[in-house]
DNA sequence: ACCGCTCATGTAATCGTTTACACGGTCCAC
DNA sequence: GTGGACCGTGTAAACGATTACATGAGCGGT
């Protein structure tokens, strides 16, 4: 127990070289039954642990794949951290994760250390270059990098901002306000896009107060609904970019004394857990999270293994509006 | 743009050493002024930058801390694992974050492979063994391991259920129960704990059907409901060991035609973003996560500086009870 | 004039693996 | 009986940094 062991210690008391004892941890079919045996007993003896560091260095590639999102707090990345977790982890790799909102130095650091194989990049406002200078393949996930060819995969945006007009508009709904997202963010470009050409194609009106501004958080969707109750006709309905916004605004129209969806129809985005447990349960766009983190960290990872090079290219997954009780005919 | 550089390239282009590389780029005050400048151009015309591996090999440090939680996916965490990234980006350190949930063998190398300095473990569950095994530094956070002797730090869980309890008996409740934990959590345990004895405190009965299984979740709250509305002489109040639960009880009550806090009180635990933009807005202990998160950041970064080494034993943080509209009189 | 100190830099060993290549043995086809 | 393919193992050269130690210059004190 003086220090850890090495491999060399492991062929020592095994008797074999190191090249043995290395190859019997990494293709255990290229060395004999009974040498591997005897490895093997070596290697429980004396306790010995491959050393990570070295073995980067020297086989150039990290084992592990980095996750790279703004804002880890955010509910709506979980199931598709977890996803990733699960897909990664039976591929032998290891998942990191780290915050994509840190110095860009840091950042860019984090593509060309050799400490990860690629990159799950879940953040469309990194600056593109920084992740050109990433020596390591990437795959974005969800939102994407305007203007740069990178494989990506993500959900229909718009589509599901129609499904949602749609259904508000079947109920009797004419006056469909829009709750979007930070301005800047590539979701919010595509959902608003969406809400526009929705309400265009029923020949509904858009009020300048409709168009109301928001970032996604419970916080900008409470502040939605302030503005939403000032003006004298409102909207009966309010489609909004997220579902954390959605909550937010329904939450503050309670306070204020009117009810979802007795007084106006409140449709979310996402489809996170709470979602269903709101009161009311909240009709919302579903994202398949697991699907996305799943496929995409299947692509990565077939990269890695020498299969199939990346495409790039945008990859979209169908979304699919869930009715509960959040929306109901204006009343 | 043949192959990356290394640090042999940049000290030939600025006709030094690369002793005297390395050491511009880890301690700039050890080089004089001119040279370190002629070797700052030569790392940016070449594009140099660091191969952690050799780095990390070598140095034998990792420059990174890994942040170990079961389910990654829980909402909880969040708060936490940012702290955590604040404290440890400003200490130059890198956060992995991995699942603690995964096999035997790979939780085992998380902490033998040289690839981390320390483990910031929140997850109470896992095998003593493994935890034993791991060669860096760990500090718990929210949970324990019972049996070892770690360094953690947590919150007051007994007391601040007994301020949830003292809050629904002043506001005239008697019948109190308690919707608890998995079984096996050590947060579950104490929090458990400090219902009884809030109650024998108070001199207020426990009826058996006032003990509500559950396991932190929404599902097992909605369950829980379930129990609590076949009892003929319900309980008055529930205190939930987390928000979560308390959400998925009260939404199932609502399905069920009863009103919080009309029919029952409800407090939860955490305190959690949502709780306060739920309907009701949920009354609930809060647990100060930033601070717990920067704390347990702290304690480790500075263990690995070389300072204060690690000290084991378990520190408390006070919860405090946030009232807000799911308790009120029993009617 | 010499000693000893500090300071900036260079030389070369070292961290712990993986893996290209070499080597000797076995087996089979001719 | 010889040549070639193949197989299991060993030898030793990478991988790309950090850092202990050596070196030599400059300088002040005696």
């Amino acid at each position: 127990m003086t220090r850890k062991p090495r491999i060399a210690d492991v062929a020592q008391l095994a008797g074999v070289s190191t090249a043995t004892v290395s190859r019997t941890l990494s293709r255990p079919d290229r060395v004999e039954e009974i040498t591997r045996a005897r490895v093997l007993r070596a290697v429980a003896a004396t306790g010995y642990r491959v050393n990570a560091a070295a073995r980067d260095l020297r086989s150039r590639r990290a084992r592990a794949i980095t996750l790279l999102a703004p804002n880890l707090a955010n509910t709506f990345f979980s199931r598709i951290v977890a996803a990733v977790q699960d897909v990664a982890g039976s591929a032998g790799l290891v998942v990191q994760i780290s915050d994509s909102q840190v110095e860009a130095a840091r950042l860019s650091a984090i593509g060309t250390d050799g400490r990860t194989d690629g990159i799950l990049l879940l953040d469309g406002a990194v600056d593109p270059a920084i992740v050109a200078s990433w020596t390591v393949p990437v795959v974005m996930v969800c939102e994407w990098l305007e203007g740069v060819d990178l494989s990506s995969i993500g959900t229909d945006n718009a589509g599901g901002i129609g499904q949602a007009v749609d259904h508000l508009a079947g109920l009797g709904h004419r006056r469909i306000a829009f709750l979007s997202g930070p301005s800047g963010n590539v979701l919010s470009v595509a959902r608003a896009a969406g809400y526009e050409a929705a309400m265009r194609r029923l020949g509904l009106a858009v009020a300048a107060p409709d168009r109301l501004p928001g970032d996604f958080t419970m916080r900008s969707g409470a502040a939605a609904a302030v503005r939403w109750a000032a003006v004298p006709d409102r909207a009966t309905a309010v489609v909004c970019a997220s579902d954390e916004s959605a909550i937010g605004f329904v939450s503050e129209c309670d306070r204020k004394g009117f009810a979802c969806p007795r007084d106006v129809s409140v449709v979310g985005f996402d489809d996170i857990e709470f979602g269903d447990r709101f009161i009311p349960p909240l009709t919302t766009v579903h994202q398949p999270r697991d699907l996305l983190g799943r496929r995409a960290a299947t692509l990565l990872v077939e990269a890695l293994s020498g299969g199939a090079p990346l495409r790039p290219g945008r990859r979209m997954l169908p979304s699919r509006l869930v009715v509960r009780g959040s929306t109901a005919a204006p009343s």
